[in-house]
DNA sequence: GTTTCGGTTCTTTTT
DNA sequence: GAACCGAAAC
């Protein structure tokens, strides 16, 4: 407990506003704080760290959930900043962070080493279309990995019986439940056999560690005196459960959100998690952050009459402190390609209004909508950034360099060891399953005779640069310098592959090179690993972001740009079957509220300027064309809140 | 028998 | 891009 005489109190009454001051510094006990966008939510969950530092707590008896690693690594930043002393050792991370910190302790409890390997999403999927193969289960009618995937997720997510997730998410498949059963028996087994943990999994475990161990449970119980969650709106039971079960003690909890940014019930998240807080917590205080300093009252004009749509919800209004500006724009235009243009016209009229690019977002809900855009701004030359679908730490080069860390670190690791060999000419999956076979189904680098039998596997061309690949582990150095070995990776045989294979080899060198570089910050290969598997792209966008030597306009779904802001924000494709997305109308019933509530954070992101795009038609593959109506929740907006124009017609 | 290559088709949202 | 499929090449 560092002492703070000395030392200037922070003077909290004159950085916040009467809402925020009454959240950061409420007495203990649960507390519900209903923060609507833009009302600076972050702002008051950073002092409540600094009120709680400074009021004595140990920062490491508090733990501080989020929804991205970035967002808790720039609170405690903060935090850190204003507190005197700062708040070293505080927990700060996701779920998934936070559950795997506690199980590379105890996973023995729930039937794993604590080296366990972590899945991706292509890793699983993988497993997964493996397990369904061996069982001979694959027909032509049956599910694909990735759907059986997303199956087991759901179940796993809501804590609920497969066959339920079936008739409720996939009622027009026609699959036998015991089919599917079999075949997550197997890739569970599979995963206990290789030692590794899915994304769920992480969640899941660490629940059921809880559940069945009190001395664990009660341990962080104890530890944990206050415990923050961030975005609260969007957790899944088995998330709400974890927080429940570490807050059982001391009960001092304070939740963030807003039932009007729920926007992950594809991922098991229940907005009604915030709704049922006060009655679940008895005694539990609420705040409502609804004073708005982002936006112009335009813009939240526009934002309050988007979410009246959806009925059901604590009716929060936005209130705004600015000034008033000027309409936000509804842009009525022919297709995909003249909206490119004229979104890329745009952001230069932007630009010498005196908006910088890094000012300007477009915001989209699915990321192929983008496609257009992508081939139109290089031609003008604006420079952007995309975080794109596929996870920055799931592209081909990491992963590949990850698989010689990881055969280091584990000697079941299948998986790795397969991406590994197949790196090499001549060797495809039949190869790897007869030399992984043939090696009992464990694989010791540093043993010379099993690096023997592998070379006799391999065609005489590849056997040379496997040698200096595996020499690269010598026998009987156990620990693992990360750094050293991915630049001698690199040296002896990757960058030759990545020449021969890609034409951006030197952008992805860059990458592999920048790895390496990131491995030295970690105490632990197997933390590096672990690490990288739990970042996500948003993540690695941000460290990205701070050494862009350009400034550039962002390019993002609306997902991943929650939490953010820009000056001027450009929405595309505002039409039926695109935003509102026709597949999540037909998936969930409760899809239309959620795409609306999709549509109040991208509206929401917005400063200054906002405009809302809306193509008459769609150009397909086949050269028709489809016509599309506008999104209904254009239609919903009262026509004399927005200034509508059309381009391109003639 | 395997691997590799070239062409085609499609793209929800993500820890 | 990347996932899938079929055909060519080893």
């Amino acid at each position: 407990m560092s002492s703070t005489i000395g030392t200037p109190e922070l003077n909290f009454e004159a950085l916040l506003n009467a809402e925020q001051l009454a959240a950061a510094t409420a007495p203990d006990g649960p507390i519900l704080v209903l923060a609507a966008a833009g009302t600076g939510k972050t702002r008051t969950l950073v002092f409540r760290v600094a009120h709680l530092v400074q009021r004595g707590t140990d920062p490491e008896r508090i733990l501080l959930l989020t929804f991205t690693n970035k967002a808790a690594r720039e609170m405690l930043a903060r935090a850190h900043a204003l507190v005197p002393g700062g708040v070293s050792g505080l927990w700060g991370g996701t779920f998934h962070h936070m559950a795997n910190r506690i199980l590379r302790r105890y996973a023995n409890r729930v039937g794993f080493d604590s080296d366990y390997t972590i899945l991706d999403r292509d890793d699983s999927k993988t497993l997964v279309g493996q397990c369904a193969k061996d069982l001979k289960v694959k027909r032509d009618d049956f599910p694909a990995p990735a759907v059986l995937m997303s199956l087991f997720s759901a179940a796993a997510n809501i804590d609920a019986p497969l066959e339920q997730i079936i008739q409720t998410r996939y009622s027009d498949i026609v699959i036998d439940v015991d089919e599917i059963e079999i075949v997550r028996k197997a890739y569970e087994q599979r995963k206990q056999k290789l030692g590794a943990m899915d994304f769920d999994d992480l969640l899941v475990k660490c629940l059921a560690l809880f559940r069945q161990n009190d001395d664990v449970s009660g341990r962080y119980c104890e530890q944990f005196a206050h415990i923050l969650v961030d975005e609260y709106q969007d957790t899944n039971p088995i998330q709400a459960e974890l927080v429940d079960r570490l807050a059982v003690r001391h009960r001092n909890l304070l939740v963030v959100g807003d039932d009007f940014q729920s926007i992950y019930s594809w991922r098991g998240a229940d907005y009604r998690n915030i709704m049922s807080f006060p009655q679940r917590y008895e005694g539990a205080q609420t705040y409502m952050l609804e004073t708005n300093y982002r936006s112009v009252p335009e813009i939240l004009e526009m934002a309050n009459a988007c979410i009246a749509g959806n009925p059901e919800q604590f009716q929060k209004v936005l209130r705004p402190t600015r000034e008033a500006y000027h309409k936000p724009g509804v842009v009525r235009l022919r297709d995909g390609e003249e909206q490119a243009r004229y979104v890329t016209d745009l952001i230069l009229r932007l630009r010498r209004e005196g908006i910088p690019l890094s000012e300007i977002a477009v915001l989209y809900r699915a990321h192929f909508h983008a496609l257009d855009l992508e081939r139109c701004l290089p031609r003008a030359h604006v420079p952007y950034v995309i975080v794109s679908g596929i996870r920055f730490f799931e592209q081909a080069h990491i992963k590949d360099v990850c698989s010689l860390l990881r055969l280091m670190q584990s000697k079941t690791d299948e998986l790795a060891f397969s991406r590994l060999l197949r790196l090499l000419p001549g060797v495809g999956e039949r190869t790897v399953a007869k030399l992984w076979q043939m090696l009992g189904n464990t694989f010791d680098i540093r043993s010379a005779s099993q690096r023997k039998l592998v070379s006799k596997g391999l065609r005489p061309a590849s056997r040379d640069r496997w040698e200096q690949i595996a020499a690269l582990a010598p026998p009987g150095k156990e620990d693992v310098d990360g750094e050293e070995i991915i630049r001698g990776f690199v040296e002896v045989f990757y960058k030759d592959h990545l020449i021969k294979s890609y034409e951006n080899f030197d952008r992805r060198l860059e990458d592999v090179a920048a790895l390496a570089e990131d491995v030295t910050k970690f105490e632990s290969v197997e933390g590096f690993l672990s690490d990288v598997a739990l970042l996500t792209n948003v993540d690695a966008a941000g460290d990205g972001a701070e050494t862009e030597p350009e400034e550039s306009v962002r390019l993002s779904t609306v997902h991943q740009a929650k939490g953010l802001e820009w000056s001027a924000v450009i929405i595309l494709w505002a039409t039926e079957g695109m935003f509102p997305s026709s597949r999540a109308l037909q998936d969930s019933p409760d899809g239309d509220a959620e795409e609306r509530r999709l549509f109040y954070v991208a509206i929401t992101r917005a400063k200054d300027e906002l405009f809302v795009c809306v193509p008459e038609v769609r150009r397909m593959r086949d050269g028709g064309v489809m016509y599309c109506e506008p999104s209904r929740f254009v239609d919903e907006i009262p026509s004399n809140y927005v200034k509508t124009h059309s381009v391109g017609f003639i």
